[in-house]
DNA sequence: GACTCTATCTCGGTA
DNA sequence: TACCGAGGTAGAGTC
C-alpha cells in the first residue's frame, strides 16, 4: 500500500464526468491495483476513485489510471508533501453475524413465530427465477411463501409478487399466501404490499435469537 | 486527518457485529469525525469504519469511536507502525455532470422532444408510493407518466408502472400513458416495457443539451 | 460472463 | 429528523 498526500487537481471520464480543484488530498494506491482519492471529510467514501482491474501509470507529476472499460482517472500532483509505501501482508479478513441470511436461518427454525400455526415446508425453495426464502404451509393447509429481509422496502415486496406468481402457476401451491417479514417494514413497502395482498410482519433479531416472546406486530 | 499504520485487532457491534483478527492495517481518522480501517484490498472500501456523528476515544493503545445510536468499533492497537498527522484543509468537491437528475432537468425543459406534442404538468409529480419523474398532457390530452433513468432496467420500469396504477386512481389523470426515458435502455427492460404497454425512448445527453436534432428511437 | 440480490450500503433531497 | 431514490453503487453468489 502506498499513501500519498499532495496538493493536486483530479479529472475523471467515465459513466459520467467529474473534476476537482486544487486541493491538498490523500491518495491510497492498495496492491489490488486500487487508487483512491480522499479529502477530509466525505466519511470513507473517496472523491474519486478506480477500482481493479486498471493499469495506473505515473509519469513526471501525473497519475494516471485507465480500466478495460476506458474509463480514466488523472491525477496532476502539484506538491507531494508524503509518500509513504508500507507493507501490509494478507488480511485474515472479516467475520460478520446478524446479517440477513442469520434472520432467514432463525426464522426457518421457527416459522411459528409467524402467526398462525404455520410449518416449514422449505428454506429456499427453488422457482425458475429464483428461491423463495421460506415456504410453509398454515393451519388450513394453504401454502405460503415467506420474503425475508432485514430492512423492507418496495423492491423486496416486488421480490413476493414475482415468486408467488411463478408459484400460482403450481397446481399443488395455488392459491399461495405471501407474507413479507423484517425487521423494518418501510411505510410504502407496506402501502405497496397491502395494495397485493401481502402480509407484513415486524419482527427483531433478538426476539428470533432468545426464541422468546417474539412479540409481534401485524399489519 | 491522521493516518495511523499499526498491528491491530478489530470489533464492531452495532446493525450487526464484527470481528478482525490480528494484522498490519491502515487506519484513516478524518477531521469529520470519521474512522476508517483497511486492508491491502477491497478497493475503496474499509473492512470496518465508523461514520460521523460519532466520539472517538483514544486510550492507552485503544481507539473507541462510538455514535449516538450505540453502536462501537474498538480498535486494539498492537504494535505502531506509523503515525502521521496532516492538515488537508478544506476541499473545493466535486464537480459533476451527466447524472440522472441531469436529464430530468434537461428533459423537463424539452418534454416535446419525447415524440408528440407534449406539455409539461409538472417534475416531481407526488404519489403516496413516491413521486413521478414528469407528468405530462399529450396533444389529446391524456395523462402521461414520465420515467427517467441514465440505464433503464426493468426495475425503472416497474417504477413506472407502479406509478401509474396510483395515477389511474384518480379520475383527473385516468387512463394515463407511460413513458420511459433513458440513455440506454437494456434488452430486457424493452421487452418488459412493451408487455406492460410502457413507451421507451433512448435520449442522449448531448442531444439534449444542445437542444438540437434529439433523433430520438421509438420502440 | 451475465444476472440477481445484499449492504453497517452511502449520499443527497425533501417533507 | 425520517423517509425516499440514485449510485461511477460494490460485492457475493448463482446459473
Amino acid at each position: 500500500m502506498r499513501l500519498v498526500v499532495a496538493r493536486c487537481t483530479v479529472e475523471y471520464e467515465g459513466r459520467l464526468g467529474t473534476r476537482l480543484g486544487e486541493a491538498v488530498r490523500l491518495l491510497v494506491v492498495k496492491n489490488d491495483g486500487s487508487l483512491a482519492i480522499h479529502a477530509d471529510s466525505g466519511a470513507y467514501k473517496p472523491l474519486n476513485w478506480m477500482n481493479p482491474p486498471c493499469v495506473i501509470k505515473e509519469s513526471d507529476g501525473e497519475l494516471l489510471a485507465t480500466n478495460p472499460k476506458g474509463e480514466t482517472l488523472r491525477v496532476v500532483l502539484h506538491e507531494v508533501r508524503h509518500d509513504l509505501t508500507v507493507d501490509l501482508g494478507d488480511d485474515p479478513g472479516l467475520e460478520k453475524d446478524g446479517v440477513e441470511s442469520e434472520l432467514q436461518v432463525l426464522l426457518a427454525r421457527r416459522v411459528e413465530a409467524l402467526g398462525d400455526d404455520l410449518v416449514l415446508v422449505r428454506r429456499e425453495y427453488p422457482t425458475d427465477i429464483g428461491p423463495v426464502d421460506l415456504l410453509c404451509r398454515d393451519g388450513a393447509g394453504r401454502a405460503v411463501a415467506v420474503e425475508v429481509k432485514r430492512v423492507g422496502e418496495i423492491a423486496g415486496v416486488e421480490q413476493l409478487v414475482r415468486y408467488r406468481e411463478r408459484l400460482d402457476l403450481d397446481p399443488r401451491l395455488a392459491p399461495t399466501r405471501g407474507v413479507f417479514v423484517a425487521t423494518r417494514v418501510k411505510p410504502q413497502a407496506k402501502v405497496y404490499a397491502e395494495s397485493r395482498g401481502i402480509e407484513c410482519v415486524e419482527i427483531t433479531l433478538d426476539e428470533l435469537r432468545d426464541g422468546v416472546e417474539p412479540e409481534l406486530r401485524l399489519f
